[in-house]
RNA sequence: GGACAGGUGGCCGAGCGGUUGAAGGCGCACGCCUGGAAAGCGUGUAAUGGUGAAAGCCAUUCGCGGGUUCGAAUCCCGCCCUGUCCGCCA
């Protein structure tokens, strides 16, 4: 969410980063809006603000006389009219306040300057890691997660649906290998707090992470009460502090969080719908950071090395793409996306992506800092990424590692979770 | 799910419907004291919005939302959350 102040003193900035963003015909109308209901709603609080002091002022005086003794029915007549025009203000301003709440909560961040202007055919490859292995002769993975035993997708849909997976025997054991290499990287190695948090949110993290109110279609919810089943750690992980001032001295803070992750996924249909690279669940380790304002650069290189790690740990090619302001989420400032290569598709699969969202979900959460003892709170900055996405990394792996017999070689770093050193 | 108790500032904790934005304490900041520190003493210490060059002034905020009233932290209703007991249960 944008600052009022933004669109007042800045609403030229606004507009300039939703044409880099390719959509200022989408949103420009939305910045035109607010900035007159800005207007209105200042002049308006002006009103109901003077009327309310001599409203007060008044009472005081009825307290007064009443104490006293004396007669106060011509100041409790007077008073009770301003209550009235007060009233009468607030009608106004309360739809005016809402509206411009709604329109503030639908704009999405600014990207940061060094973001490429355009859409996705403008992202950069920053760097690449490893050798992509040539396609021929590689089958994709869930031919070779079916021949292996690994994988169950007739089953998975038969019992929830299209789009859900069940890994089985070995397969299910390296999802939970996943799980633990990557919480013991992080948290051992890196320094994160290791936590675990409940995938059902209120509706109030939704909006502080900004899944909401945009994206409700996108999300899974249920029926009979106001929770929402989470898309990502990044919900619940990030509003842990919502409504909070933390110590100056706590940042950078640094939490990670396996969680299964629910996607609808409404309107990607056909999209990637072979296998396991589009499901309505999966799961994932998720790397969530608060940090100053001065430190989010360093900070987003710094989680994005960390999860870089866990490919090269398993020695997984990929590469590390900057995405143009056009392919930017709602949220994100600057992202990242790193791209693992999995020669069986012949693609290059979105594994993690890593964003600081500057002040944009601090100030939809109201999570703040004091700098300094004594001084005034300030929002905080907010990244994550993920660390990694679980079912494609097991794609990958199937692809990559395959062998000439049809088995799979093990990548080192998850024999010992897994006991064997190959797959079939 | 039922019964009872409770939700007040960074934290703890008082608070008769009318100078209570809110006592007191802790914490923190500054000063005094000290060779230096601790202790002690003194002073200060909420957020948000509006206005203003600034100092300041005004408004709002005592879980959230409504209501009663000239006036609500204080009274009434609904909801949320916490605690205790009961029920249920992995």
């Amino acid at each position: 969410m944008h600052d009022l102040k933004t669109i007042r003193e800045d609403a030229d900035r606004l507009r300039e980063a939703m044409r880099r963003r390719g959509a200022l015909a989408t949103y420009g109308p939305a910045i035109d809006e607010a900035e007159a209901l800005d207007r209105d709603r200042r002049r308006m609080i002006q009103a109901v603000e003077d009327k309310k002091a001599q409203r007060n002022a008044t009472t005081q005086i009825v307290g007064r006389k009443k104490k006293a003794g004396e007669d106060a029915s011509a100041d409790m007549e007077l008073a009770r009219g301003l209550g009235e025009e007060i009233a009468a203000f607030e009608a106004q301003l309360g739809p005016t306040e809402s509206r411009l709440t709604e329109l503030l909560l639908g704009i999405p961040n600014i990207p940061l300057p060094d973001v490429p202007e355009g859409d996705e055919t403008y992202n950069v490859v920053v760097r690449t890691w490893g050798t992509p292995r040539a396609a021929d002769g590689l089958k994709p993975h869930w031919e070779v997660g079916a021949a292996l035993g690994l994988l169950d997708l007739e089953r998975g849909a038969k019992i929830a649906g299209s789009g859900f997976v069940v890994y089985r025997g070995l397969g299910a054991r390296m999802i939970r290998s996943f799980m633990n290499a990557m919480l013991d990287l992080h948290t051992g190695e890196f320094g994160y707090e290791e936590t675990w948090v409940p995938v059902l949110v209120n509706r109030a993290s939704m909006i502080g992470t900004g899944q909401l109110p945009k994206f409700e279609d996108d999300m899974y919810a249920l029926r009979d009460e106001e929770l929402f089943l989470i898309p990502t750690a990044e919900v619940p992980v990030t509003n842990l502090y919502r409504d909070e001032i933390v110590a100056g001295e706590s940042l950078p803070m640094a939490l990670c969080a396996y969680s299964p992750c629910f996607r609808r996924e409404a309107g990607s249909a056909g999209k990637d719908t072979r296998g396991v690279l589009r499901v309505h669940e999966f799961d994932k380790v998720e790397l969530v950071r608060y940090c100053r304002p001065e430190d989010g650069e360093a900070q987003l290189q710094l989680l994005l090395g960390h999860a870089e790690a866990v490919l090269q740990r398993l020695g997984l090619p990929y590469r590390v793409v900057l995405l143009a302001a056009g392919d930017l989420g709602f949220g994100s400032a600057k992202t990242y996306d790193l791209e693992v290569f999995a020669p069986g598709v012949g693609k290059w699969l979105e594994v993690s992506s890593c964003s600081v969202f500057t002040d944009f979900q601090a100030r939809r959460a109201n999570i703040r800092f004091r700098p300094a003892p004594g001084e005034k709170p300030r929002h905080v900055y907010t990244l994550n990424g993920s660390g990694l996405a679980f079912p494609r990394i097991f794609a990958a792996i199937l692809e990559h590692y395959q062998q000439a017999d049809g088995s799979v070689a093990v990548p080192e770093a998850l024999r010992a979770w897994l006991g064997v050193d190959r797959l079939g």
